[in-house]
DNA sequence: ACTTTATTTTGATAATTCTAGAAATATAGT
DNA sequence: ACTATATTTCTAGAATTATCAAAATAAAGT
């Protein structure tokens, strides 16, 4: 992972449509959801809708793969565990003081 | 946690220089860094850099203690592990499939 | 070939954002 | 008050991005 890359996948979930894609895609799992189901499912115009696929397959966030004339859109779900592990998993390494208690906690907490 | 502030914060880690400001902030733990040592440290123009700290501010990603003349600049370590809950923690409940192979490991493993 | 369905590309406009020099402000020491 | 240090605000130009209607393309059924 480079900073060009974590900043360009941090980019394209920077924008409420296009995080409200990809979180619709992290909530569906491996059966994924089509181009046309997110558009119902959204409400986004086609078009527009097509423009931030391609900015989150660009940015690897994503992975699409067609049956017949759908498009099948996944969340790539090793490329946002290595995003997370780039922002967070050198915390405290610059600090001279006792890491022990670094407030940062590595274990998601899922509620 | 709402789409608005998530995305915001996200976008505020959008930029290559941003993201850079951060992760220092994130290595350099509890004692944090001055906005001076910031721009020793990355090479920004002050006027830059002062922008984009306030961008990370607003996103609530860092925080600021002045310190006489110097202020002093620290992660928030909080609200990033609310962001990453955000973005995965959903992970499958849409899906229709079993979902205890679901690919996405909540525990970050940090190498 | 034609039609239908699904999706992308084109193209154009509006809006936002990045960048950094110059000027202004804040704080504290002399 | 004056000076020095640290940081922010002002300003403006360049660059990027979001949006979506309309046209184009892709795939498969009739």
């Amino acid at each position: 992972m480079n900073i060009e890359t974590a900043a360009s996948q941090m980019e394209a979930l920077g924008k409420p449509k296009r995080l409200d894609i990809y979180r619709a895609l992290i909530r569906a799992g491996k059966e994924g959801l089509s181009v046309g189901a997110l558009q119902d499912k959204l409400g986004i115009p086609g078009s527009t809708l097509s423009h931030h696929l391609k900015t989150l397959m660009i940015a690897d966030l994503i992975t699409q793969e067609r049956q017949a004339t759908t498009l099948i859109c996944r969340a790539n779900y090793t490329s946002v565990q290595q995003l997370v592990d780039y922002l967070v998993c050198e915390c405290c390494i610059d600090s001279s003081q006792d890491n022990a208690d670094c407030e940062i906690d590595a274990s998601l907490t899922c509620s």
